[in-house]
DNA sequence: CGGCCATCTTGATGCAGATCAACGTATATC
DNA sequence: GATATACGTTGATCTGCATCAAGATGGCCG
């Protein structure tokens, strides 16, 4: 049985913790499509007919969380998808024993929560600092029936998941350790610069551990790829938390699978 | 570096093979929603409006396929999306070097083809003879902003697929090689139950090589766990292709990482 | 400034599952 | 019925990564 971080299955904090402002109203953050936030185009209402961004912007609410927050947790009744605002977070479930396997890490723009029979199937916990644009499922439901454009854009974001997860079952089930690292860095690092985030150096949020839990390798081995990359030249490691992309296309290859090493 | 199957790269049949029947409007197959398959329940189009259905009827397309055959390849224009009506497929992605990573296995009722930016992630391939419902993705967007179930219905589908996914790299990053064996027969078993097919003896109808690239193991590994779990009195394996579940409870404690073993 | 704690890195060792190698078993072909 | 071919099973050995163990590094707070 892989290590993984076993969580002790203690109880991290409740899904309404204090930390969570509850749905303020007035557009305290800054410019943006409907007011609320300043995504600008990475916005999930950016584009819209006013009207729907005015119902949109009337069913909203805005939410911040502090770094191991938990917004909600597995078997939860699902109520709400989100859209994030600022800061990253992950989304994890848990086995019995504590394995914990991350399936996926969430930043500027990026949307989570759809659920399947009104149940959340995992856990979403706040890394940073967080602030998110909450949006009730049955408001979106509604919303949705006579603004296809609505329905058009959140088929689009489970699509891009949905291609996202067959990459990411690819590397869980077919790469070593070094590819599934570099195909990690190399993911992050396009994810950052799509939402126009600087990709080198780029920032890693979440520890050794939690990319280790996402990627099914061990902290230790993460830590031995990481070493490698630099030692080849590859990557530099100003401080644990931000790398630098030497040579994206020798990274690539590693990624690809393609390397001759 | 693990071995997976690693297919050869050869060509494989071309998607537009000879033996795949080039959508036939008569209704030939039998009674159904739309009158263009059996499925009832677990049509596509099952219980929308006599309109919806009608117009679905009219841009569908029914393909059959043999063993082998190719429905569509990665990188392909993607177009459509496929309806089972009979028989058994799986979708996969491939490593240049070879390594196979296959992403789902589908059925009677299920979906798939939902594609990013018009081209598939990923190829299909006919397990045994099969039957599709070829739906044009432009005509199901046109005709799903006039009629919010069809959307509805496709969001559903994705939903589950979604749920799946996460459930699926749970098992790749975290499960032991007998853990993997038996969520995936259980959740073999669970498919077929909830499409009214016989669960036990549940058939089998991919090849050993064909579930160790489900699963991120190796065809001897698989082998093994089954052989184990026959000796165990946990199930029974008749011929190669159909399993006996003997123990359910004991079968996913397993699977769940609970059993004492 | 110094001690503490969490996180990351590095080294030594062990093992689950991959790899290599036969050997059954079943269906197809002539 | 003999032969061929694909697929599944079983055994022996090897290895990549997990595990165990111990430093290094850095932020935080008294």
């Amino acid at each position: 049985m892989p290590r993984s971080s076993v969580v002790p299955l203690r109880e991290t904090l409740p899904a309404d913790g204090a930390s969570a402002v509850a749905c303020p109203r007035p557009a305290e953050v800054a410019r943006g499509p409907c007011g609320h936030c300043d995504l600008g185009a990475l916005a999930f209402c950016d584009g819209f007919a006013a009207r729907i961004v005015s119902r949109l912007s009337r069913v909203q609410c805005t939410q911040r969380f502090e770094p191991h927050d938990t917004l909600f947790r597995e078997g939860d009744p699902g109520a709400a998808v989100y859209s994030v605002v600022s800061g990253a977070l992950k989304v994890y479930k848990l086995m019995p024993d504590g394995r914990r396997q991350i399936t996926g890490f969430f930043f500027r723009g990026d949307m989570f929560g759809f659920c399947l029979d009104g149940t959340y199937a995992y856990s979403a916990e706040a890394i940073t600092p967080v602030g998110v644009c909450r949006l009730p499922m049955r408001r979106l439901n509604e919303l949705a029936e006579t603004a296809p454009e609505v329905q058009h854009r959140i088929m689009g974001r489970m699509t891009a998941k949905l291609a996202y997860f067959h990459d990411h079952v690819l590397l869980l089930g077919r790469k070593t350790a070094r590819e599934r690292v570099a195909t990690f860095l190399l993911g992050l690092a396009e994810r950052a610069r799509r939402r126009g985030d600087p990709w080198s150096p780029l920032a890693l949020p979440m520890g050794r551990t939690d990319i280790a839990d996402h990627i099914g390798l061990t902290v230790e081995t993460v830590s031995r790829a990481m070493t490698w990359f630099k030692r080849q030249g590859l990557i530099d490691l100003p401080n644990p938390s931000s790398v630098s992309i030497r040579q994206p296309d020798a990274l690539r290859a590693i990624a690809d699978g393609s390397a001759e090493v």
